[in-house]
DNA sequence: TATGAATGAGAATTCATTCAT
DNA sequence: GATGAATGAATTCTCATTCAT
């Protein structure tokens, strides 16, 4: 709901309506509407990263890493469309509740985008001449931004994880040495 | 206000307190706080648009055309950056707000950068293997992804145009055939 | 938990915590929250009312009844500190309930403590120029007044049986004929 | 309203239609609901204090400046019966409220009888072998009672300023050395 | 044209009460 | 008989909007 209708239009009230319980009961589980908001928030980071930190040590070397990168934050989309959009939804109502909770988990997860930039750097698969978190918000942005458009209403199944790999080629190839 | 706040939680009476009238004054030059912001968000991406249509046509060849989008996208928020938010906050609030005004809007913009990348690959100039409009949405979120961290606190003054122009190198490095 | 806290500020989870019981409980044996705050003054007074039915026919004379009836009330307190504030919460919230159920039996208090002025006016024990049932309210709010200072912090253990003494004398002489 | 039906029974809208206005109107005059009654508990508190102020230098001795005080306790509630009720209804409550804002205000109040009471002692016009501030504490309460009792509908107009004179001289002959 | 006090619809949250287990 | 999760009615408070001045 708050990822199709966005936070503040949406009503508690639809949310348990959505949930198939009373308003009440949605205070059970969770303190408050923002607190609800920050549990789906966490639960998305942590699921990106820990999706990165099973898939990454599989891959040889920082450019199949950072494809894995690409083909999981978009991949998690495809499968679960509004889900997906909360992360970009919660980022950008630009509150308290992001720039005191979210904020240091979404660099979190920035920082570890830009570690790949920085071993493929180290490594020689990488230009040097770019900063390793700059990269890393690029990134993160182009995949965002294609999952905005995306939500935007052009969506077509399956069209993600082409794109994926399309952005893939694009930024390591300009990344390249 | 609204970029610096969000616009939900922004009363009315703050942005009329920070336009130095009362309350009632912002009802005379605006409908609805809902209005306010789409004048905003209208004026916001006709001045980008505006600058394109001038500075654009100057410019040899598509590769220096995307570049100076880059440029203009970012520096627009050097100057101005609360401003330069208002694009980012509108068009993650999700509201009808968003679908039935902002979209078009911004679709627009987006569709003005793939006709860049067109024309570039007509050209020779871009790799034809990508989809323009997906390039164009890549490269939005990248310069987006880059204003929302900045954003976040992290700024530094005068880090935008070195950004715009590392950003740039990465992305028609990408691009090149 | 009504004494120490209102009985509008404790909830009837509260009770139930405190009784070591589950919610659900509490309403197997009272059938509302109310009933719960009129069973618990209804006890009270009815308690009060006993102990004065079994006292009193034992003191010789009017004043001795009424120094009785005064250690009474205030040593209720000393030994149940918190249920005697109910008679004191429960005459104040000023409700349908106090108006309607209440007001009765704490009347019924007052007439048996006007009873003994009464008779100690017959007897030539007390002044006849004042009115029995204004002694008799000015009596229970004097107890009334020491036990809420009493029980807003001001407590000192075994201060109210010393007390009981002193408030009997100043009555007692100020009815003297 | 609060005096009439108790703070918690009344709402918010019920204040705002008695007042004439609507309920948000209430919000610009008074923070919270809990804040209006502190205000009326302030307003009513400090006027006592203030005929106080004025009425007791003029009164020659400890015996007249007691009386005196009586009159005026019972005296403000022949005037206005409900707001009176609010001393009383407020000190009931036993809320937070009344712990942290509330009974400083009282104690100031209690204290003041209980200067009376001392300054009486030392002159050698009222006994010396009681606490002045259980004096105090049963004055007040005595009068309090006859309120209550007064309040619970038992009302005879008149009745209050015959009930002042009637209980001055019982706690005047009582504090008799 | 500007003001800002008043409005009142709307939403989050609480908590007494129920009832399947 | 006891439980406690679920309910949803009820209430406070906010804030966009209006309109008399």
């Amino acid at each position: 709901m708050f990822a199709k209708n966005g936070f503040y239009a949406t009503r508690v009230s639809d949310v348990a309506r959505a949930a198939g319980v009373a308003d009440g009961t949605i205070y059970l589980y969770f303190k408050s509407k923002d607190e609800l908001l920050l549990s789906l928030f966490e639960d998305r980071v942590e699921k990106l990263l820990s999706y990165m930190r099973d898939e990454l040590p599989k891959q040889g070397g920082a450019q199949a890493k950072l494809r894995k990168i690409i083909e999981l934050q978009l991949g998690l989309l495809e499968g679960e469309r509004d889900l997906a959009e909360v992360l970009t939804v919660i980022l950008r109502q630009s509150t308290k509740l992001l720039k005191e909770y979210a904020a240091p988990k979404f660099m979190a997860y920035l920082e570890s985008i830009a570690a790949v930039v920085s071993e493929g750097q180290a490594a020689g698969d990488f230009r040097k001449d770019v900063p390793p978190l700059l990269v890393a918000r690029a990134t993160w942005g182009a995949l965002d931004g294609i999952a905005l458009t995306w939500a935007l209403g052009r969506a077509e199944r399956g069209a993600l994880s082409r794109a994926a790999g399309q952005i893939a080629d694009i930024i390591l190839r300009g990344l390249a040495p």
